[in-house]
DNA sequence: CTGTTAGCGCGTTCAC
DNA sequence: GTGAACGCGCTAACAG
């Protein structure tokens, strides 16, 4: 039924190796067969099987991706760069979307990649045990979350500038009562919200500011945490003027905070955010802005030049510039800001 | 290096054959033997190589997944939904990911998939020439977006049905002046923009209102092209005081244009969307809520349902249940709107 | 430059 | 209930 590489053979009456060597670009084929065999194989629709390939060569042109949520924004533009250019090498996508716990739990476990995949990229942090299950696979492994992990090589932005650059700004614009809405929770591995906090203490201490505690608020990375995170800064004895959030979806949460106290940013509260999300820049969000998409192609193309050459030693960490989107939502203080 | 089937079998004394039918949990293998044998097997940390077994059986266990572009927040939540429906089945999901012209022109004029995938899930609406190139893989197919095409089993929404709930809640809401942004372009076999704006023509007729042309304008399903076109229809000689965007994210831009002019909804003007997109809470956007990631989740159970049983005839349209989501956005008309 | 010979690691008969 | 033999479709090593 489905034509196979013998059919090609017989109908270019040549050897099925000779068929293998021409389709796939090999050399010690002359010219003139292996425009015959290609014309050949066209006609028929002839595709190799890449069952049978991989069984035969141990390469299987698959690169596994895990992501622990495809649906949310950031995950889905990594997940869609990344994509782009390992599709463009001729590499398929698995994907390994492990949302919920078992899930989770299952990949690990029986790592259903195994054999099935020439390298990984994930865009979960595993823990050590998972990195340990990972690295078993014996392929290149990637990834562009949570800070440098032996036997990855880290694609990410440099958090603490990036939260520096923010801070910064609020300071510049004259602003001294400035809060944070951050995310506290997450895995042990993720580096970020603790890098942009100290980014965020140390900008304080530069300028003279001296810290307060009261004007620091948990928004879990979520849009819904970051309203009531704003709603606590909105209560305290002294609000802050201005808000830095760790993640847009949180600022975003913010802004709805403040139309429900019936105050506007930036006439009562500038508010600054991290990510550029999409619907950033409908909402006026001033942010930091990092390329997405663009960090799953570059650690798409660090797998690929490992296995163009496993030889090379695969680089530990890579940056990816980042920069600040001036927008609407923050501004100098005005004097009829939240007291 | 990597542990095969042989070594399993020698190390629990018995042959290949029976380790393949024990782990497999096929019939004629005695209890005892199986007990020792999956010990023996996660002792090892064996996995049968897929390869080898698709190359035996013809059973890839994959199913791919072709999207025209995963960063958006609608089709990352079908695929989400999809894979979390098929790897519970023990699937894996091979991502085709086709946002440019030439990802796309590639796939289908190479078909990478064939012979990779038992069955496909195609999130865009492929032309005539690439639906038949789809049937050409001889594998069930789905899909859930466009009308129903021949060979695929569609699984949608009411679109006719939501739109009629969004306009008639403006009637309801006693709205008279009732505008409607909506999306012209797009391909040919997308009834989606036609079948919510008869609803909207239908609903206006049985209401007794006339239908004003100069109140629908094109916001091309972006954010941004909802913006132009509240713009536009602010400018109208007389401005609507309800618009019903086709999609929330048109809905989102037209909220945008709104705060631009200094007018709010639903103060000035109400608005109403389609999609219940993750903002829309938000935003407290009031819209006719799709379960997005559900229609990816369903599809992809009746592609399981047929590959578990080939000679079912599988349905040919399946419809997925809608629902208003009432919110802020929409209200009465009021006397201070847009003249 | 090209054909022949062996596997790759499984699932699937068919005997026993 | 279990094992031996065969083949899935292809690539790699070796001849020629």
């Amino acid at each position: 039924m489905t034509v196979s590489i013998t059919d090609v053979a017989r109908a270019a009456g040549v050897s099925a190796s000779t068929v293998s060597r021409a389709l796939r670009g090999r050399e010690g084929v002359s010219e003139e067969v292996r425009a015959r065999i290609e014309i050949v194989a066209a006609s028929l629709g002839y595709t190799a099987s890449r069952s049978a390939s991989t069984l035969a060569s141990g390469r299987t042109f698959t690169i596994g991706v895990v992501a622990p949520y495809v649906g949310r924004w950031f995950f889905g533009k990594v997940l869609d760069g990344a994509e782009q250019v390992l599709s463009a090498a001729g590499y398929d996508v698995l994907l390994y979307n492990l949302g919920s716990r078992e899930a989770r739990k299952r990949f690990f476990a029986r790592m259903p990649a195994r054999k099935r995949v020439d390298a990984v990229l994930s865009l979960l942090i595993p823990d050590g045990e998972e990195s340990a299950a990972l690295r078993s696979l014996g392929v290149p492994l990637a990834t562009t979350v949570g800070g440098a992990r032996p036997g990855f090589t880290v694609v990410g932005i440099d958090d603490r500038s990036g939260a520096t650059q923010a801070v910064r700004h609020l300071v510049n614009l004259g602003h001294r009562r400035i809060g944070m809405i951050s995310g506290a929770g997450g895995p042990q591995q993720w580096t970020t919200p603790g890098e942009r906090r100290q980014a965020y203490l140390d900008v304080l201490a530069e300028a003279g500011i001296e810290h307060d505690p009261a004007l620091e608020a948990d928004g879990d990375f979520t849009v819904r945490g970051g309203e009531r995170a704003m709603t606590e800064l909105l209560a305290a004895v002294r609000p802050p003027t201005a808000v830095f959030a760790q993640s847009d979806e949180m600022a975003m949460g913010a802004l709805r905070a403040l139309r429900m106290h019936r105050l506007t940013a930036p006439d009562d509260v500038s508010v600054i955010g991290f990510d550029d999300h999409e619907l950033a820049e409908v909402l006026g969000l001033t942010t930091v802005a990092q390329p997405v998409a663009e960090q799953g192609a570059q650690a798409a193309r660090l797998l690929l030049r490992q296995l163009a050459d496993p030889n090379a030693e695969p680089p530990a960490y890579q940056q990816i510039p980042i920069r600040l989107a001036l927008r609407e939502t923050t501004a100098p203080p005005s004097p009829r800001g939240p007291q």
